[in-house]
Order: structure tokens, then sequence, then C-alpha cells
DNA sequence: AATACTTTTTAATATATTTTATAAAGTAGT
DNA sequence: ACTACTTTATAAAATATATTAAAAAGTATT
């Protein structure tokens, strides 16, 4: 049985549980800080110096941990820090978009083990697409060499409103009374679970992001829509049934443009990518000026957020201001977020977060006009410094918060 | 010293603070679900049974709880149930308001000993509103005749920017770097908290109102002003600074009437005591068919809520009418609320959650036209069962809250 | 009413953990 | 370089806790 499966914890009882705990408890704080010694962990388990020691000699010779040199003194002995070995366990994490699978191996460091494998897949059959994951995941761990007993789980990342505590994806494969990550668990018999796309990638902002160390942070989602996650008391926020953060289509113009969503006004339709692409067709057929002109005119390929954020980063004056314009009404959103959750960061990711300062510098703007100052002075308005990379790593990050948090 | 004091706490160690914290939790979970067995100990501690059954012991011994006789069998044996001494501690709540103080000593089945005390202050200088508050509290407590070794502390709800976890008000009784919870502290020589009056409501309606036994709720205080409270995954939600919840003053219109904090069509100009009677005042300058237009036109003492309130449950259409357009614009404020934090559960709370169905038809109708379906369909919007008591309350449960949650 | 099966309680036993004490390995000041 | 004071590591002793087992007190079924 998967040493981390929650099976494996149940049929545990008495003091193997409490073991069990405290030395899962180890690795999750290895995973989260790197390295601790013996008295670290002395402090933060709260069990005695001895206890704690026999504690790590189990996690080394089970082959979890090990040695890693000595640490820095505060005033006496330097003690022995410990960290995760590398080749003990290995994550599988799965960034799944409606078209392309992204698959990756990560080690204990968190540190991909090969590159990232993309596939081709379609969102046809529930089954079928499942096999198609299985295949494209087995060839992948089979070029990796990597034993199957030390994978950890599978972390699942795709778009949909998803219940990641039942694993239900309501949106896409869905099936009544079928959780669709039951069906995926019994194809790799190993521990699994999904979480929506903007979630997970929340998940990895906080671990190894922007919002790393921060309590209360935003993770703005910025691509052709506009997502919301949120780090609430530390813990990623879900709510009720696990569809928290549906920010992208709450009103803010009456007298608005119709949103996919059937409403008029929502905030997604002024602020997000395809607001800006919207606003710069309409502005390029008037305008010939743009470096923006002869792409939207001759270009084959239609006009894209990257195109119009390219060319304010080299000075063309019509991007500058769409961008402009569009950060205003995410301020306006930002703005009530901010009244509402008082969060101390906000972290702007997605493909509008390559404009920088461009949209930071409206934001900002907007929040001196909307913003009681208290609140206003206690937040802070940054760019996420994760790459593209943020969804496979977000996939692993929804692995790990899985395992590790359910003590 | 104080039990219940953190400096107690802190001077324990090892094997000592171990069975303290222990205890401690148990005194908090009956205090959350009034009697529980000691298998029921075991079970939330992670203990055995029999130790589970010597902290018990201790507990009695040292008179803090009380066997209540035998519970329901569930297949075997029926087990001893425990409870806590109802007078075994006590807590002295007060909730401030600007004019008035009232206080009131609890049992610890969270009973009122007195009636509440209610008492005429004036916030002026910092130490001499201090001195007359613990004069107050004296009077009553000597009255009580209750030892005073066994006052727990003293939570105290008022108005203004609250920072309750360093004890700092900065909208009232401010002085720099001398936070107004350690002088309160210092006069009455045993744990003080402070909080915000709307979280301190909200704090009473988890526990012992509508919200109790939901993880993620929204409380609204409806009262000249517009609060909100949020119990987010189980736990009250502060933010980073202590100021989350400013619901009122995000704009929802902006060709609105003017705020009093500065700004144009906050929700709170729409949808609050003040915009109901503001919007009364407007339409009784032409409307003489209304029963409010005698009150308008010949009281002395201005038109208020409830008198709005009362003229919709005797029939009064334009009462009817005003109450229902407060409720749309209040509606409009609570579907972005969902949007973002999908609750399972939004309390009204305040003046006017007395006009009841008149305020939250208006309300549910409005979120059909706002939120996305599955996010409207999980979520109850529900009248506070809590009178006017849930002031005192509240400023009760924050003394709790703070001494038993900080393990 | 008798039987088989539960759960609770608690005494006795076995095990685990903390505490204490001591040695080892540092820092900081003189 | 020496002394005084830290912190870390660990063996031995003392203590605390869990497990086991058996008795007590129920329920459910026949």
């Amino acid at each position: 049985m998967n040493y981390w499966d929650t099976e494996y914890m149940s049929s545990l009882s008495g003091l193997e549980l409490k073991t069990f705990l405290n030395k899962k408890r180890m690795i999750k704080y290895l995973y989260r800080q790197g390295m601790l010694s013996s008295a670290d962990f002395s402090n933060i388990l709260k069990i005695s110096a001895p206890k704690s020691n026999a504690y790590i000699q189990e996690l080394i010779d089970e082959g979890f941990i090990e040695n890693k040199g000595k640490g820095e003194s505060i005033g006496g002995r330097k003690p022995n820090t410990y960290g995760l070995k590398k080749n003990s366990v290995y994550i599988i994490g799965i960034d799944m978009g409606l078209k392309f699978l992204r698959i990756a191996l990560f080690n204990a460091a968190m540190q991909k083990v090969n590159d990232v494998q993309l596939s081709a897949i379609s969102f046809n059959e529930r089954g079928t697409l499942i096999d198609e994951i299985y295949k494209h995941t087995q060839k992948l761990l089979t070029k990796s060499k990597i034993d199957k007993d030390k994978i950890m789980g599978v972390g699942i990342n795709m778009p949909g409103l998803i219940d990641s505590k039942n694993g239900i994806n309501y949106t896409y494969l869905y099936e009544q009374d079928a959780p669709l990550v039951d069906a995926i668990t019994k194809k790799f018999k190993c521990p699994v679970f999904i979480e929506n796309d903007t979630k997970a990638r929340t998940l990895a902002e906080m671990r190894y992001g922007a919002a790393k160390g921060y309590d209360n942070a935003l993770v703005l989602q910025i691509d052709w829509g506009l997502g919301l996650g949120m780090i609430l008391n530390g813990k990623l926020y879900k709510g009720n049934s696990g569809f928290a953060g549906e920010f992208g289509h709450i009103p803010i113009n009456n007298k608005g443009v119709l949103c996919n969503c059937g409403k008029i006004g929502c905030i997604e339709t002024m602020a997000s990518g395809q607001a800006l692409v919207r606003l710069a067709c309409e502005a390029l057929e008037h305008n010939t000026n743009s470096k923006l002109s002869s792409i939207y005119k001759h270009r084959k390929e239609p006009l894209m957020p990257t195109d119009i954020i390219s060319a304010a980063h080299l000075g063309d004056q019509l991007s500058v201001t769409l961008i402009n314009n569009v950060g205003e009404a995410l301020g306006q959103g930002v703005a009530n977020l901010i009244q509402i959750l008082n969060p101390e960061i906000v972290v702007l990711g997605g493909v509008l977060a390559k404009a920088k300062d461009y949209i930071t510098t409206p934001i900002e703007h907007t929040l001196y006009k909307y913003c009681l100052p208290k609140l206003r002075e206690d937040t802070r308005i940054v760019i996420s410094p994760l790459s593209d990379e943020i969804g496979i790593i977000g996939s692993a990050t929804v692995l790990l918060e899985n395992i590790l948090e359910n003590n």
C-alpha cells in the first residue's frame, strides 16, 4: 500500500498513527523550509530533543531525509541540519488545458527530473481521455527510469468549476455520482488530486512565488479571462463548494459590454486579455499611427495581448494607453477586494502581468481613489516572479498540499 | 498569576505545557459542544482512554468541570458525560458604543449572571474613560459577589478600525506606541481583548447564532451604516492589518450620493439604515398617502429605520417599496460577495434585519440576476436569530475565542 | 429471558517519552 | 589563550502514556 495514501494512514492507530503524523509533519516542514535541525523539530512539534533525534534517525533509515551538514551556530555548538533526499520521493504534475497536456516529474527538491512533456489531447469522452493521460504519464515515467514505488502521487491542474475536496469537476468531464478524481485514481493506483487552474497557480505563488511567506494574499491571473485565487489565514481559500474566486464576473459597469457569461459589464469585459484586444481593435479602426496598426491590418493571425504589451514596452503610445485603461478597470476591482479582504499583497500573474509597470501603475493610481488610506498603505501590488512554469509547478503543489496538509 | 494569562502559559515547559494545552483544549470543546464523554476527548485529542479519564479527573479536582450524568448509548455501555461547572469561571463582557457602555457577567454556560448594566460614558481622554469603565465593572462585580480569581478575563467590543492582535484601535483613543489594550489590561490586571463591533457580532453569530456550524459564513450588520464580518475556513477573518470587511465603502453607483467617507456612490449610501431614511424623506416630500407621512411631518424626533420597518409590517406600500429598493442595492453587494467568497450562508443582522422577508426577498431576487447559478444555489440568506443581546454576547465571545484559540 | 455483541471504565502491564545529567562543540569577552 | 557561557547531542534514569485485558453496563436479536 502507498505510504502517502489516506488508506494507509487510516489503517494506523494509536501510537503508530501519532508517530506517522509526526514524521509526516517533519517532511512537510522540510518541504517548506528546506533544511531544519533537530532542535527546530523539537520546538515545532513540541517534542523533546531525544525524541526529535529518534524520529530523524528513523526518517534517515527509511531513506526520506539525509544529513545536510552543520548549520549556523546561534551561540553554541553547531547543529546538524537535515533535508529531504532529492531522490527519495517524486511527484507527477499534470497541467491540463483544453487542447494540451503538460506533464512533469518533480523530485523532493521540487526540481523537474526531465523537461516538461507536451502532448495534444481532446476533451471528449472521460474514459479515453484518462487512458490518454495515463499513457503519456507512463511514457515520461519510463524515460525517467524512476521506481514506481517512489511516486508520492499525481497533482492535476485543470479548468472548470472544481470541488477539489470531493474531486469533482462540474464543468468538464462531469458524470453524476462518479467523481472525476475517483476514475483517475483507479487508473493511476496512487493518490490523485485535482484543482482548478487559478487555485493551483495560487498555491504555486504561495509556496514558490511572490506570495511566499504572506498569510493573506490575493493572486490575480489575467490571461484571456480574469481569475482570482486567495490565500487567507495562510491557506488557499476555496469557499463552501470550492468555487470561490469567481471575480471576473462581478459587474462594474451597467452600461458595459455583453460578457460570455451572459451578463452585462462584468469586470472581465473591461479588465482582461480579451478586453485589451477588443479595445485595441476598436481603436485601430481609426488609428494608423500605432505600431499595432500593421499587425492588425496585414497579419494573418489575430491580434493578441502579447502584441500590445510588446508594443507598449517599445514605446507605442496607443498600447500604453490601452493597457492603462485596462489597468484602471482592474484597479476598481482590486480596490473592492482590498476593502473586503485587507490582503498584505496582491500578485499579478498571467499574460497581462508581462506589462509590468504599465499595468501596476494605473492599478495603484486607482486605489488612491477607491480605497481607505489605511487599507491601501498596508497593501503591496507586485508582478509574479514565476514564469510560464507556474502552471506545472502549481499542479505538483496541489498534490503536496493535499498529501501534507491533511493531518 | 492568572491561569488564563499567556504569561502563565509561557512559564510552563515540556510536559507541563502539554498537559495544560490538552486540558485547555478540553475546556474549549466543552464551551463549544456543551457536554462530552471521555471517549469523545480520547478521539478529539488523540489520546488513550485512560489518559482522557485522568485529565477529566484532574479537571474535576480543579473545579472546572463536573459529571453531568450518563449520555446516550450508541450500542454499548452508556458513557459518563462531563460539562463545565457553571460557577467555575466567569467572563466580563463590555459592549461599548460612543455614548453608552453595556457590561455583563457571563458564567461558564454563557448565561448572564445579572442583567446587563447600562452606563453613560464619553469618549474623551483615554485614562479617564478607562477609569470609568473599571469603576462600572467593579460595581457590577461587587453586586454579583463573585470571587475575582474566577474571572477569566474581559472581552470588549467597540467601534473603530481595530487591530485586535496588537490591541490597537486606530480610530478611537489612539496613542502612538501605547496599544489601548495594554492600558486596559494594566487597570484590570487580567486578560483583556478588544475587537471591532461588527467582528465581535460575527463571532457571536458563529458560536450562538445563525452561522453556528458553518465553516464559511458572511454576517451583514445593517444599522445606520453597513458592516461585514466573515467566517472563512471556520475562523473569523480579520485580514492582514485586522481591517477586513470594509464592505460599506465599495462603490456600486458612480452617479450616486456623496458618502460620509468622502467618496461617491458607496454601497452604504444605497443599502443601510441611513439610506432607507434618506429615500423615505425624499419620497415623503411628495407622497401623503403613506402611514409615515404624519410621523415625518409632525413628530419632533426624526424618522428612523424602525419607523419604516414597522410601517411595512403594517402593510404600508411606500415602506415596502423603500425597503425593497434598499434590498436590491444590498443584493448587488451580496452577489459580489458570493461570487468572490462562495459562502454557505449569509446572515443579516442589525435593524434592517427586522424587516425580515421584506429585505431577504429583494436580495434573493437580485442574486438571480448577478450570481452564477451554481453559486447562488449553494448559498442561503437568513435573518439573525439573535436579538439586541448580540453585542454583549459578542464581547464575551471575543474573550473566549482569544483565550481558547491560542493554543 | 437468554445470548451474542457493543461500548465504557479501569487496573495491570508494557512501552514510549521526557527529564536529567553529562560530554562535546561552539561563541564571546578578557 | 583562557574563562565563562551557549547550544547541541545522547546515555541513563524517571516518568508518562499507551496497550492489553477484564469487568461493568449497555443494546439487539432470538
